[in-house]
DNA sequence: GAAGAAACGTTATAACATTACTTTCTTTGG
DNA sequence: CCAAAGAAAGTAATGTTATAACGTTTCTTC
């Protein structure tokens, strides 16, 4: 099930739904920020790693408390929310504006906000890219004479398995 | 200008972008509680009021300022955020997630979550409802098998009045 | 190895939101 | 009308999320 290798493996297809190891993403990572000529430091790249260990989007004070489970640092709100912000930068972590927590992002090498999908019930968040929501969006915004930076899609809702658990 | 009679006058038009009167958007939202068997109390009327007066995305904290500062009354966070639900449950208040501010919805009679567009810099944010989105987004949960309960679609960027001023 | 820049540490505090409990107001049935 | 019940609002305390301001360490470059 591990992959032997943790060489970085974009996952080329368009329709990936990531189920790549955290390992795997790291690596992806790294790659992509020496390309980029900027520092995955040791703290950015172990908050990396937390959120795609997590599996859901997380908050700052929780990755706070992983850290200090982890290796007994101590850090600071200050720290982690400053690694945060270079993550988003790169575009590896995105932030779901209605859970005040962070998600890494399944393909960074495409810098396109994503739609993120979120489960009232379990908390977990499911990432898919469309350009037709991006079009229409950019449609929308150049009717209203607006030079667009961020998109911020969240769909909230029951997942499959939850409302399987919860039909049953 | 200002209109004579404050009648509720609901908006017919789909692409209505919204130049009423706060004084007529109150009344409507008075018929639309009553006609809904729910009270609009002068609490609540007064902070949908001032989030109509206040043009921009305003946070539950300039609420309790604004109405300490309108009548001597000084309420306390629990009451501003249980008129705020209230107001958000009956489609007569949208929150904006990434600005945790709060607007009021231009077409409560029509119950459907709007896209927002914010300016960066001068905070304005405009309402946009787009049914094509909320088609696409609808498609894409399918696909996942998820069950929608709310949308949330918040563009960031800046707007015409703040490009052309910044340009000058 | 010194200078400059980037990252990180530390303290304090700001900004946003909720819990738990009490009081007041409103409605409704006797 | 009046009491009971329920909805709304008041109050105090606290929880949660985020940032400001400033000092120290680490990394890079020359």
């Amino acid at each position: 099930m591990t992959p032997r290798s943790i060489q970085p493996q974009p996952c080329t297809d368009p329709d990936c739904r990531g189920q790549h190891a955290p390992a795997e993403r790291v690596a992806l990572a790294m790659s992509l920020c020496s390309a980029r000529g900027v520092r995955l430091t040791e703290l950015r790249r172990q908050i990396l790693e937390l959120l795609w260990e997590s599996g859901r989007p997380t908050g700052a004070y929780e990755l706070i408390e992983a850290l200090r489970l982890r290796d007994a640092r101590p850090v600071g709100p200050p720290t982690v929310y400053r690694a945060l912000e270079f993550l988003m930068s790169q575009g590896l972590v995105s932030k779901i504006e209605s859970r005040n927590a962070y998600v890494p992002c399944a393909h960074p090498e495409r810098r396109q906000d994503s739609l993120f999908f979120i489960c009232n019930d379990c908390g977990a968040s499911a990432e898919l890219e469309d350009l037709r929501v991006a079009q229409l969006l950019a449609e929308n915004a150049a009717i209203l004479g607006y030079r667009v930076t961020r998109r911020v899609v969240e769909v909230e809702g029951t997942c499959a398995s939850c409302i399987a658990a919860g039909a049953a």
